[in-house]
DNA sequence: TTTATATATGAACACATGCTCATATATAAA
DNA sequence: TTTATATATGAGCATGTGTTCATATATAAA
């Protein structure tokens, strides 16, 4: 890699200038992390994978709901599903942006 | 599911329950960093303190929006000023949140 | 095939959000 | 005081968002 391109990509999340694509993707990242319902449901799904309906029950939220955010956090990559008859059990596909959420959680109750 | 499996589930795991007042938090947090513009102005904040009108004018945004969205993050407590004259001096607040934004731009940038 | 169960989907609605415009406020200098 | 500069603020508007409702689709069993 060039050595000035690499100079810039080292810098980019230490305050030089974001190019669009960057920002597009970063701002869509924290937006899926800044709904309740998604937080529930990715803190849900952070230890095991559930089924739609089983995330719905346990989070007291209608079907309708879950089923709509969890193709929101699909379209993203956050998470993943594996069909098993008619149930589809879905679990995190991110384990960085997973992270992020942990650390948001960590910082917010450890204050 | 019965009612003592739910429960159990809610508590059980990496994932602890969250109450109402943390999921407010972490949401309110990342609906900070979730718009293009603020994820501007704090990266611009990452490394140096900035005055209004010189936010506006290196990011190109009008000095109302750039006046609304630092009000928005300075009651986040992300980020404080300090006054010289008539100018006002912003700069971050939250070193912590700080890294979450740094984090998901490498994570962005570096796929 | 029919029936039951699980999930997905689109429309509609209420509410939130971010920008612009005009104006208010605050500090400093003349 | 008057004037200039810097920042804050509220109203209005267009757009975005999350939920509900009704219904569609898909798989499995009878």
């Amino acid at each position: 890699m060039d050595e000035q391109v690499k100079q810039i990509e080292i810098e980019s999340g230490n305050g030089q200038h974001l190019d669009e694509e960057t920002l597009f993707v970063v701002s869509q990242t924290f937006k899926a992390l800044s709904d309740p319902t998604r937080i529930r449901i990715l803190n849900l799904l952070c230890s095991d994978e559930h089924s739609v309906n089983d995330i719905a029950e346990i989070l007291d939220l209608s079907q309708s709901t879950v089923s709509h955010q969890l193709r929101f956090l699909k379209n993203l990559r956050l998470v993943k599903f594996r069909r098993e008859g008619t149930s589809l059990y879905y679990s995190k596909d991110d384990d960085h942006i997973m992270n992020l959420l942990k650390q948001a959680i960590e910082h917010a109750t450890h204050n």
